[in-house]
DNA sequence: CACGCTATGGTTAGCTC
DNA sequence: AGAGCTAACCATAGCGT
């Protein structure tokens, strides 16, 4: 039996929107799974408690909870309006707990900035190459076909960048960018103590101060 | 330099809760971050709201929300409250996604009490033990030391079970049972869909009709 | 006490059935 | 659409600093 390998086994993806409808309801099914399996074993690990909820592509609501949705969902809403400081003692601890969860965020973040940099010089690069020959400014039916070509191209890769940009844009206006966190703006994750009356206020030192600026006005 | 090697790298650890409390703080830092990542990833791989909350053994909590915790929350609130089913024609993926999703968590619970089980057939051969000799209903000052070690041992033993088997209980009883998953009472995973009125019904065909009895009496 | 390292265990992308 | 496989990628337990 002649057998070809049939796979070549997991392939590394970009954390970027899957485009392919089909496979992104199977990423979508699997990585639930694997979500609710850890937080699963988080809850039998560490005895916390524990409530995911999830609307999936086709806006359908899936639930873990441990010991129950609704009841972690009440002591987080109970105790989540007083964002208030007023005593920042013990609050040291808890804010840098929050710096580390940050940074991982904006980690992720800064790698897909990365990307999106290496597309922003691509981009550059075709804008030099216009300044130095302007010769896509003539009308378009005295163009030749090398032209033409390039001049479909460049648009391509111009409507695809934009497109990124854009939905990079709301995601990190949705999500990532939350009032207790100052004036940097990424990254989202909450965390408060027991004491009733007591919330936590996080403002400075962030180890992670990296240069954000790049491709500035290549657009 | 003579270097050793310094670790043997990553041990399967059981699924259970962990005793030694630093460690367990530990653990619960890493994997609470792993598992906001997972859940940020999921978001930007299939587009998709998330919203965790979690109480840390401290009783701190600590939340993941796409676009935020409590549009979320409100969503999946608004939503539950008509669990009550009065059609269902499309139901049925649902419920097997629900199938699929509570034999996972039978899994789990089936392999904890394995280790229960175990446990309990070992304090009923102390039983056994104890009724064929009945040394032990002698007043404590007329034992010799054989009989008292082994005395000491088996309260022992027969406190930790009862602490577990009790922890578990609770842990049932708070989470891994739901009113609109029969019977059964294990796993608590919900899925309903975007239509308003239309709620889900599940109530049968659990492949997973394990034989549950075990250890029955020994107290 | 938080972080870095690394070997290992676990998750999952891409396929097939 | 779901279950199962495989190879590869990724998370993380145990240490060291």
């Amino acid at each position: 039996m002649s057998k070809k390998k049939s796979s070549l086994g997991r392939q590394k993806i970009p954390i970027e929107k899957i485009p392919k409808k089909s496979h992104l309801q199977v990423t979508f099914s699997k990585r639930r799974s694997g979500l609710f399996k850890k937080a699963s074993e988080l809850c039998t690990l560490c005895g916390v408690e524990i409530a995911i909820v999830v609307f999936s592509p086709a806006d359908k609501a899936f639930s873990f909870g441990h010991p129950e949705v609704e009841s972690i969902v009440d002591r987080y809403l109970s105790r989540n309006p007083p964002q208030d400081s007023s005593s920042h003692q013990l609050v040291e601890a808890h804010r840098n707990a929050n710096v580390r969860d940050l940074n991982m965020q904006l980690t992720q973040l800064l790698s897909h900035l990365e990307i999106e940099k290496k597309q922003g010089e691509e981009i550059d690069n075709v804008r030099k190459a216009r300044q130095r020959q302007f010769w896509w400014e003539s009308p378009i039916d005295e163009l030749g076909l090398q032209e033409l070509l390039q001049l479909k191209v460049s648009i391509e890769d111009l409507k695809k960048n934009i497109g990124k940009f854009a939905s990079k844009c709301m995601i990190e206006q949705t999500n990532f960018s939350s009032p207790n966190i100052g004036a940097n703006g990424f990254g989202h994750y909450d965390a408060f103590e027991n004491k009733p009356g007591v919330g936590i206020n996080i403002a400075s030192t962030f180890p992670n101060a990296y240069y954000l600026g790049f491709r500035h006005g290549y657009l």
